[in-house]
DNA sequence: GGATGTGAACGACTTCACAGCG
DNA sequence: CGCTGTGAAGTCGTTCACATCC
């Protein structure tokens, strides 16, 4: 009945880029993968190069990169350094993200201790629960706070974003309080749908859905072996 | 270059869904939200109601259900018992699905003990992980077994599943291991792309790029507070 | 020659709008 | 009269194919 939080307004100077979702987490894509051939010397690649190593077509790479601007040399192909410059612009990651995070169990002690995300300049600056014999304990150097704490501790550690590994049952009123105290994203990794207004971004990793997306895969066009 | 694993052939017997990607992860969706109906004691529901809760239009809810078969009621709505056995049976849950777990870290214990798999008819049978100190050692009752070990293991235990919580550099051998050990399906957490041959169904969860689709979106489109 | 950039064709998914049924 | 089911229209994203440039 509601629209989704679709490509809308919004500028900040020159020529922000207008793109797709699916277009963004390919761009992600690149990103790695040509920080890889980075660091083993290869300086030059192609969109056929970078297509076939991440089973992506060749004309959409180039439709991808092309959004960004001018960046392929005809005849040569791309300058890594270069593409990585401008993907890392265009998805906004060329800066520090100060991040939440709520539900200390497993699932952010995972978040916490991968490295890829402090390498992308995301940055975990709170943790919450709601379990009062966690309160004050620390993992990785980091305090568990009651989530009462939330309006307070977000303003301290000026929070834009929002994790949430808490249960499905406490996960939109975490939401709420994060957003009241000024998050402006939310990654929601409980299994529930969440209802946010929609100057508040959402994206959520629902891993029941993902299990039954394989299973459904495999079900009905797995191998025939 | 290459295609994606897309809409294919196969059938096991009378009508067998043909269902796009988005409206497999939808009906997932609605499958919970009809359980927790259920629980509640409603038992008939709207496609409008049904679209409001979850964020989607009433039209998308009836095309989805529709492609099931004829299970709505004009004038009524749709019987919340009879839809939620029509949408498990389409996405291939209606039985058990035996998983096997590589790379026994905190994300690994994150899945092992969240209950929404079990209930879905999803079961951990085997876990591996390449550090010699962690052989033998248990989590949650299941033995953590050597990467040596896929084959013996994964025949043994049955695994149709392999679930993927390995560094990036050791994804792609496990996963081969895994499928030349018998696995049709692969979840991999892991970021890195994963190459298999096509009759393997692969659904990846890159975290990462999860992240950087959220700092995009807010980035450009956040809120202008 | 080799690779980019891009309109045009194509295909997939979503929304509209309304006939039809209980 | 309310709500489903569904062709038709519309929108969005991908692939093709080729002019263009080094």
């Amino acid at each position: 009945m509601r629209k989704e939080g679709d490509p809308s307004e919004r500028a900040t100077d020159g020529h922000e880029p207008r793109l797709s979702r699916a277009s963004v987490g390919r761009l992600s894509l690149y990103l790695r993968h040509l920080e890889g051939l980075l660091h083993d010397g290869v300086h030059k690649v192609s969109s056929s190069q970078l297509g076939d190593s991440l089973g992506v077509t060749d004309a959409q790479v180039r439709k991808d990169l092309g959004s960004l601007g001018h960046l392929g040399h005809p005849g040569v192909g791309y300058a890594a350094a270069e593409l990585i410059a401008a993907i890392r612009r265009a998805l906004g990651i060329d800066r520090e993200w100060r991040a939440a995070l709520a539900g200390a169990g497993n699932l952010a002690r995972a978040l916490l201790r991968y490295h890829g995300f402090v390498s992308r300049g995301f940055r975990f600056v709170a943790l919450f629960d709601a379990d009062p014999a966690k309160i004050g304990q620390r993992i990785d150097g980091l305090e568990i706070h009651a989530t009462a704490a939330i309006p307070a501790v977000i303003a301290a550690t000026r929070a834009e974003l929002g994790v949430l590994t808490v249960p499905a049952e406490s996960c939109q009123s975490v939401a709420e309080a994060m957003v009241a105290a000024g998050v402006r994203g939310i990654l929601n990794f409980a299994p529930a749908v969440l209802r946010l207004p929609p100057t508040v971004q959402v994206v959520s990793v629902d891993l029941t859905v993902q299990l039954e997306q394989l299973a459904f895969l495999v079900q009905w066009n797995g191998g025939e072996g």
